[in-house]
DNA sequence: CTTCGTAGGCGTACGTTGTACTCTTACGAA
DNA sequence: TTCGTAAGAGTACAACGTACGCCTACGAAG
């Protein structure tokens, strides 16, 4: 057997990623790739059947420095709170990457790893049957929906400062967003979790 | 001032709406559209500056359908379900436009007024300051994500089955997925929703 | 009724994207 | 040393968004 591949999938991942986090996810093209690492652009094909199946390889790369396992805390909401923490930090050191965590959470063993941990921390705190199908997905929706709306435009970017700006047609909107002004992404994160969390009962 | 348009910015959406419900988000090309309506191509240009522009017509076309008048209900919370429930049914019937709503939310008039909407109810139930961007914004990401998890895979969808298959590397989401199964997504909505609800507290 | 300017509609063309196909060539096994 | 295989690159094409410029239908002005 001839040649060794000169790449490694992880490193071909790492220089999609540096693309992305660089110049952001429209640039993340097979030619810009190529170019990162200095190949022909056809040449990526020999790693990646499909522009797709790069774009999972910068999400498993994302949610690969993940640590799925369960922390010993005394409440099982302090260890979901723990878990989804993680995967909140992981994925805001790369903002522009959420799309694609959309795009392929249904084919992403990250994905299906932190939903295990997820589910395995109810169940031992009592839930089952189609109580925790509902929790858990409710949970998911949360998780997705925070995760989306930091990566899009935090509570303290321009698209609120937009919002506050035209206070006559939208009253309760406007002001909304002159008070998001002092909340932080962590904390808006955190407590609107903890808000969830409080809605949940096994 | 010479000659009347064909079209009016309703048709136009409509025809993209149309596209976009018969063969799905990919297809919704300036070309496609043009097709649809019968007119060159770059005759959309007279109308839309964008293609960006078009998909926010898409966008606006779905939301204007939703009455967001505050129904006179007993509890704030039937109110908020209530709204969120009609939304989830304007959405449901075009569920191909999910993705669109993520991308335009900024900028839409109709996620503005539904927004609007919901902060009424939540100021006349008693949250204010803080408390209600945290409120509002964890509510949001809940409607968003659920959505977006109704229209890319519903529970009793294809990706399901195949998390049901693969139960050894994964034995809770296998179980889930089983379960899942009997889930139709107005309940799942619904009690995830009423899950949330009974986390918020003024 | 005629004329005219404006704006609606369209055809062409260019740059960018993903990727199919083909060729060259480096390299491990023999 | 040789040789087959797979890595890597070049070329090319279809489809996309859209800039540009032309033609022309039509309401207003005479």
């Amino acid at each position: 057997m001839p040649r060794r591949r000169s790449l490694t999938t992880d490193q071909l991942a790492a220089a999609a990623l540096a693309v992305v986090d660089r110049d952001g996810l429209a640039a993340l093209t097979m030619r810009t790739v190529a170019q990162e690492l200095n190949m022909g652009t056809m040449s990526l094909y020999r790693y990646v059947s499909d522009r797709e199946q790069l774009e999972r390889l910068v999400v498993e790369l994302v949610l690969g420095g993940v640590d799925f396992t369960v922390p010993d805390l005394p409440t099982w909401q302090e260890c979901v709170a723990e878990i989804c923490e993680r995967i909140r930090l992981a994925v805001q050191a790369h903002p522009a990457v959420v799309p694609l965590l959309l795009l392929h959470r249904h084919a992403s063993p990250g994905v299906r790893r932190s939903g295990e941990a997820l589910l395995g921390i109810m169940a031992r705190a009592g839930f089952s049957g189609e109580r925790r199908v509902i929790a858990f997905r409710a949970l998911l929706a949360y998780l997705v929906g925070a995760l989306q709306a930091e990566g899009l435009g935090p509570l303290s970017g321009p698209g609120t400062e937009a919002l506050a700006a035209l206070g006559e047609q939208y009253p309760y909107l406007a002001e909304t967003a002159v008070t998001a002004r002092n909340v932080s992404p962590q904390r808006e994160f955190g407590e609107g979790l903890a808000l969830v969390l409080r809605g949940l009962t096994p």
